[in-house]
DNA sequence: TTTTTAATTACCTTATTGGATAATTACTGG
DNA sequence: CCAGTAATTATCCAATAAGGTAATTAAAAA
């Protein structure tokens, strides 16, 4: 059921009365954060790409002016939202945090990021449905993980050294737990939440979760007495 | 791309030459078979019906005559999955195996069943995709859960009572987590391994995910030294 | 056998939707 | 201020696909 395709830019914020001032990065733009909504909401078979026209009030043929098809135009939402992401790790400085604060800043860190972004979750969601050929394509995704994998080496071998952490851990598998954990807490909720009767969006549970999380990542990494 | 779509049960097995004998069950529980293949390989807009009917050898018409509209075989397809697995998990007989071995062996089978059926772990990401509306209808989901929520119920009672399992563990929450662990190896792996390098199909991954996903399950319900 | 019921088919209809063609018009550099 | 470029629109099209109508035929009941 495809919402009421408005006619494009009439009187649209900023502009003079009829059409507004032409540009590209900003046109670009728009249609990008459209189509992550679009792309996150409805999956990729799912959107139309008329819809999407008519949100950034646009014509439809303008997408695929800066896009050229729709699976072109998903990649692009991908990487930009992958892009962000990496960026919030990046900003984490694990590295000024003692080990144990480290190890739960950075447990913390993610589950807030999925639970703020379901969209995102949403969105890695549908890539993995089509077996990541969009982002397998795209690779420069291998480069954006290489400073959050090696954040958590450095706190590893910090707390190693310290004495507080045990040897012997990958930190490839370290994120896999952290994510797993993460991840699913916002991707499955809407199977999980009827079967279980978990109400995974409560304030409390979703405290009690991430506190939940953080301990069991320390606990998995901590060196034991 | 639809596949090409073959006339209806010419020279299909068993059957007479023109046409098969007319079986009611039969002919359901085929479209409902092929429709798992399909809802699980492209979801459910991505999912066309006439390929469903001309994978079963039959018209489309039968699909529409057996379960009326495409939501509603997406829905009976999700029921008889889901049954499916509580069904071996009811078939876990936890109680009659000590606490660790029972932790264990429930970390180990849901480990295998995502990883054996990860057509099923898409089917399920699938109905998250579309907010859980389907399962939160049928509603028979509830009381499918709670054989296995009362199993492990049970090992925590006994393994507390033989002081070899802490108290005040939440056995929804343990179910989660594990199922979080379990289930993102098998739903994440096509974008994790572009960006991590990290292949979770290859034996020895899966082997090593395996113990590591069972040591850490036991480690969160285990009482300190 | 005949009648009835229900499984099955052939064919149709209508809405949707990626993507294409071609004209237009707003800026920009000269 | 004018010409060229590039952003933008209006319109079209062919393929797809969910679901419907009505006839047909195999099996069960009588």
């Amino acid at each position: 059921m495809p919402m009421d395709v408005q006619t494009p830019r009439k009187a649209s914020g900023s502009a003079t009365g009829r059409g507004r001032k032409r540009d590209r990065e900003r046109t670009r733009q728009e249609i990008l954060d459209v189509a992550f909504q679009e792309f996150a909401e409805k999956g990729l078979s799912g959107t139309n790409t008329d819809v999407i026209a008519a949100r950034a009030n646009i014509t439809k043929r303008l997408v695929f002016y800066y896009f050229n098809t729709k699976e072109k135009l998903f990649t692009a939402v991908l990487e930009e939202a992958y892009a962000k992401m990496r960026d919030a790790e990046r900003d984490l400085r694990l590295d000024e945090l003692e080990p144990e604060t480290a190890i739960r800043t950075l447990a913390e860190f993610t589950f807030d990021f999925d639970n703020d972004n379901p969209e995102f979750v949403r969105l890695v969601t549908i890539e993995n449905i089509h077996r990541g050929r969009h982002l397998t394509k795209s690779l420069k995704a291998r480069a954006m993980t290489r400073p959050i994998i090696a954040q958590i080496e450095r706190v590893l071998a910090r707390g190693e050294k310290a004495g507080v952490i045990r040897s012997g851990i990958d930190p490839v598998e370290l994120h896999m737990t952290l994510s797993s954990l993460c991840f699913f807490s916002v991707a499955n909720r809407h199977t999980f939440q009827p079967q279980f009767g978990y109400d995974m969006t409560s304030k409390r549970a979703r405290r009690q979760r991430r506190t939940q999380i953080s301990d069991l990542l320390w606990l998995y990494v901590r060196k034991d007495a």
